[in-house]
DNA sequence: GCGAATAAAACCGTATACTGAAAATGACAT
DNA sequence: ATGTCATTTTCAGTATACGGTTTTATTCGC
C-alpha cells in the first residue's frame, strides 16, 4: 500500500499513514515536526513536509500547537459515506470478479484474524485486521485509482472507528456486516458482494453517526463551549 | 473553489492549480522550485512545498528536471472514467434537485460561454467557460467531499483536454454532450441530468482515450524510445 | 568534425537559522 | 478564588545554505 522510498518524507508518511490507519493517533494527540523529527535525528523539514501532506489529504489539520488528527462532523459522515456508497459496492464487485486464489486466501486469513480479535475483545488487533481485511480486497481492485480513492476515504474515519469498535455490540454488528461480504466473495458472486457491500455502507454509516453523535454529546456536556482550532486551510 | 489564503504555499498552490485547470502549463514544461520563488521573489522552501503537493496529488511528477504535468496513460484514463462514472452522474443530479435560481443562471452563463468560444474557435476560453460550467453545477453539490473528489478526477486531464478542444470535431460532440447535460439542468429533472451525464462520461472517456492514442502514436513515431522519468513516489 | 572524457551547471533533498504569532504560564490586582 | 495583564515558551512559516546526483556544456583526442 505505502512505498518505503528512499527519502526521508515518504518514510515519515509512511509511518504516519499506518498509525493513523491503525488509529494509534488520538484526536488529542498533537503532532509536532521537530518532535518527529528528534525521534528519527533528522532536521525538521522532512517531517514538515509529511504533515503537511496528510494536512492537504484532509488526514490531520493544522492547529496553533502542533497537528492533530481531523475530526469528522456528523455532515462529514454522512458526506464521505455518500462517496463510499457510490463506489464500494461496485470495487467490491470488481474485486470479487476478478480476485486470484491467492488474494481470495489473504480475503479469509484477514476474516480470520477479525472474528479472532472480536472473539478475545482485543481491540488493536481488531483494528489491524479490519485494515487488513480492506487492504486484501482491494488487491483485487485492479484500478489503482478506484483503489486508492476508496482508501483514502476509508482512512479518514480511523479517529471515529476506535469509538466503533470499543462497543461490543456495535462492533459485533459491524463484523457481522463483514462477514456476510467475506461469504459472497467466497461465492464467487460479484453481484451478491456488490449488494452486501451497500448494506454494509448503510449500517457502517448509521454506526458512525451515532458513535460520533454520543462522542459529540459527551464533549459538549464536559465543557460548555471552547477550543479554537484550525489554522491551515485544505484548500 | 480555492482559498486566497494568507500563506506563501497555498498561494502557489491555488495559482498552480489554476493553471493546470486552464491547461496553461505543457507537457513539455518545467515547473522549478527556484524560478517560482524568484519570479514571486520569495524562497525555495514555499514553491518547493506547492509543488510536492501538487505531486502527492497526482498532478504533477517529479523527474530529474523539475517537475512536469501528469501524463495519463490509456488504463489511467480507462480508471479515471470508471470512478468519475460512479461519481459524477449521481452528483450532477443532486446538483439539479439542489440547485438554487442563482447556480442555475451560473450555469446557463457558463454554458454560454463555452458555446461562443466554440463558435470562435477561441480555445483557451473554451478551456476556461468548461471549467466555469463545471465549477458552476459543482456548487449545488452540497457535500463537499464529493465535490472535490470529483473537482480533483476532471483536473487529472488538463494534459488532454487541450488535444481533445484542439480538434473541431471531437470538440463540438463534446460541447453537444454538455449543452444536453445543460438542457436538463434546465429542465430542473435530476434523472434527465443523471442519465445525460453517463452518456457523457462514456462519450468523454472515448474521445480521451483516442485523442491520447493518437498523441502517443505520434510521440512514437517521433523518436523510437527514450526518456527517463518519475523519481518521486505519489505514495 | 565527431565521439569520449571531463568540467560546469541545474536542481532536488536535507539541514540550520530566523521571525512572528499564538498559547501557556505566572504575577498581580480585585 | 477569579479576572486581567505581562512574560515566556512553543511552534508554524519562511529564508538561506550545503551536499549529492544528474544533466548539460566543454574540452580533448581521434
Amino acid at each position: 500500500m505505502l512505498k518505503p522510498s528512499d527519502n526521508l518524507v515518504d518514510a515519515i508518511y509512511a509511518d504516519l499513514r499506518l498509525k493513523l490507519q491503525r488509529s494509534a493517533i488520538l484526536p488529542t494527540d498533537r503532532l509536532v515536526d521537530t518532535e518527529i523529527a528528534n525521534a528519527r535525528g533528522i532536521s525538521r523539514m522532512p517531517a514538515r513536509e509529511a504533515l503537511l501532506r496528510l494536512v492537504s489529504e484532509g488526514y490531520l489539520v493544522g492547529t496553533t500547537r502542533g497537528f492533530a488528527v481531523r475530526e469528522l462532523s456528523l455532515d462529514d459522515i454522512s458526506g464521505l459515506f455518500e462517496v463510499r456508497r457510490q463506489l464500494e459496492p461496485r470495487a467490491a464487485a470488481c474485486a470479487a470478479r476478478d480476485m486470484t486464489p491467492e488474494i481470495e486466501a489473504e480475503i479469509t486469513a484477514a476474516m480470520n484474524r477479525v472474528e479472532l480479535a472480536l472473539s478475545q475483545s482485543d481491540i488493536p488487533a481488531l483494528l489491524a485486521a479490519n485494515v487488513d481485511f480492506r487492504n486484501a480486497w482491494l488487491k483485487a481492485v485492479n484500478n489503482p485509482h478506484m483503489a486508492a480513492t476508496i482508501s483514502r476515504f476509508i482512512d479518514y474515519f480511523q479517529s471515529v472507528r476506535l469509538g466503533t469498535f470499543a462497543d461490543p455490540a456495535t462492533a459485533g454488528l459491524y463484523i457481522d456486516g463483514l462477514s456476510r461480504i467475506h461469504a459472497a466473495f467466497l461465492a464467487h458472486d460479484p453481484l451478491m458482494v456488490q449488494d452486501r457491500m451497500t448494506l454494509f455502507m448503510f449500517a457502517a454509516e448509521e454506526a458512525y453517526l451515532s458513535v460520533r453523535r454520543r462522542q459529540l454529546q459527551e464533549a459538549e456536556t464536559a465543557r460548555p463551549a471552547r477550543r479554537r482550532i484550525q489554522k491551515r486551510g485544505t484548500a
